[in-house]
DNA sequence: ATGAAAGCGCTAACAT
DNA sequence: ATGTTAGCGCTTTCAT
């Protein structure tokens, strides 16, 4: 019995047709018409290495217990016949999915299109599938996660950025078998990639406070926030804390929402400036937000600096267009983080796709925290 | 035999083992530490609604020949036991994935990360994975498209974002079971979402022309240019020919690489106003580039407007921000070509999840034309 | 309108 | 080190 035996011995009823007759992988070179060939299997595989698919299957996947010549064959073979696993098989089979699926509250803005870029690298590169979703608001997540779970054997894992999940969910998430990752919120217990947010607030001030001004105005926040977004609080209260430590107050008037955007920021800015004792020096919580600020600012003619007359201002990011515009900002690395995130994931979930080799521990268990430089330019400088 | 003979009974090598009982779903309600219950599957909506799993797989899926008062007696114990079809089995029985690639040359800019949101939302709606992956260069196109194809099998469907396409690797895809939409670009036969870019670059210098220029600067282009990229061309083209029309040349030196980022618009506008005959007014191909531009011109102490000793300055896009700096721009809708393409691709394979009756014809083998519409702000207006 | 059963192409026991 | 085989949970003939 062949693989050729196509019309005859069908036993029952239920049989598909398929082209069956495996031709050789057609050149690439020239542009032939390509046959209709059909793909190769495992099966196609193993016959033509003289195995069996197990083998096949453990040499393809370098599982241990095969030998080294069969592995070579093996190996040889399936690259001859051009063959892919076919991933839904296997996700059948074998219960993962080699998915990653990146969950954001957006994809506008510089941030977390950054963020999904070096997590999307970092997956790709490891062989997984790259997923993203939007979770704009907590009546998206619950869709998301609750009874009838929109993730469960769908994906490995799931990076969260910036979207807070209560214990309980993270282990129904577990129980689910979906592994978990959270950038810019920690869930006790899972991997978690996270600035310090109040340092951030207290850097700000600090540099603000050092080129001698007391009454700093802040940019951030978002004013309806359905994600409860705990960042703008946290640097805030950085702000609140340095800011004591001088013996100074934040004026809560002197704090404006940007929502994260330069048109926010731009706005933000101009709302503060037309206060009747406007701040003299200005932290934005975002570079985006410190461009739309700027651009307020010289729409008035204003100069950003430190010089007499001129008007400070930073941001936090360090965003490519900060050094053309000489920003002085904090820089931490977005993309970076989600690399890390994905990395921390996919290590957790399979510490061999990772290239982890097992002997080291996977850390990730306990939040990572990243390092913060304040990177000074002419916003705030004499000049 | 009933379903709980766990132990016993194996007729030979192999079995899996797994939690038999299928507990009722647990209330969500109080936080009751989740039984480690097993999912539902098809089997046991069958038995439960005393029909066989065909029937089951038939009501679930709205194909006809299913009695009404059956599929809403199975539809209501899908419900009850919280079953959802495992989409690896599904895919593997049925060869669709569910899945929608997106693949872009990049993550980073405003309109890459807006056209991918506008496509994601229209995918997840319509009951779509959102798989993205990044294309930056022709090399790694080629691995993704060539022999050993890494999307056959893994998708449905590929939206291609300002990637070009030869007709041929066109057709491998159809081949492999891929469908095929465009932005930015287009392969004859597949449904393509474009703009009339060379009428993007008339339109820009008509106006210039209009309000009294004859020296346009044109930024825009990348400098080196992996991808290819012919939206630069074409819009520098339509100056060009607008230009001719009144008797003007584009002066080549007046025409500067901008990269399509605030940066290199800034960059670019710094070059051409350190020319000894710069332009006396500008035009970026893209919303950010003339950001970063303005954002040049404001450090100079120059203001961008047509009065008396200003500036013109507009862009392409009509981004958020365009309307706080008051920037005259060119409107594309860019969220909707990736919903309409996200539309166009998912109707194509499956008119029945884009919400189509199947009485209108499928459009979108033709590529389809957007509207432009040239937005004037004080960029380019006297004030 | 419904049911029976044959795969889809793999993985993972278990046996050798 | 390798082979055998029973699923994984669906979809889809074909028969009724």
């Amino acid at each position: 019995m062949t693989t050729s035996d196509r019309e005859i011995d069908r036993p029952g009823p239920g049989p598909r047709n398929r082209p069956d007759r495996l031709a050789p992988a057609a050149t690439t070179a020239g542009g032939r018409a390509p046959a209709p060939r059909r793909r190769a299997t495992i099966e196609d595989v193993a016959s033509a290495a003289g195995v069996s698919v197990a083998t096949v299957s453990r040499a393809l996947r370098s599982l241990p217990n095969v030998a080294i010549s069969t592995r070579e064959r093996v190996n040889a073979v399936a690259a001859e016949l051009d063959y892919r696993p076919d991933p839904a098989a296997s996700r059948l089979a074998a219960g993962r999915t080699r998915t990653v699926t990146l969950g954001i509250p957006s994809l506008n803005g510089w941030y977390f299109s950054t963020v999904v870029a070096g997590a999307e690298a970092v997956c790709t590169e490891s062989g997984y599938d790259v997923q993203v979703i939007c979770i704009p608001s907590y009546a998206d997540l619950d869709r998301l996660l609750d009874r009838s779970h929109r993730l469960e054997r769908r994906t490995d894992g799931l990076v969260l950025v910036d979207i807070s999940l209560d214990p309980g969910r993270a282990a129904d998430l577990a129980t689910r078998g979906v592994s978990l990752a959270t950038i810019g919120t920690a869930v006790p217990g899972y991997p978690a990639i996270q600035i310090d947010d109040e340092e951030v607030g207290r850097i700000a001030a600090r540099h603000l406070v050092d080129i001698g001004h007391e009454r700093i105005g802040v940019i951030g926040g978002l004013p309806d926030d359905p994600m409860d977004f705990v960042v703008p609080r946290l640097r805030r209260r950085g702000v609140e804390d340095e800011l004591a430590t001088h013996g100074l107050e934040l004026d809560d008037r002197h704090v404006a929402n940007g929502n994260f955007g330069m048109t926010g920021g731009g706005e933000a800015m101009s709302e503060l400036l037309d206060l009747d004792d406007p701040p003299t020096a200005f932290f934005a919580m975002s570079d985006e937000m410190a461009f739309g600020a700027l651009m307020a600012l010289r729409e008035r003619g204003l100069v950003a600096g430190s010089g007499p007359g001129q008007v400070p201002l930073m941001g936090v990011d360090d965003h490519e267009f900060a050094r053309v515009v000489r920003l002085t900002t904090i820089r931490q690395p977005v993309a970076e983080h989600g690399a890390r995130a994905a990395r921390l994931l996919i290590e957790g979930m399979h510490p061999h796709d990772a290239g982890h080799d097992g002997a080291t521990p996977v850390r990730g268990t306990v939040p990572e925290r990243v390092v913060l430089e304040l990177v000074v330019r002419e916003t705030t400088s004499p000049h």
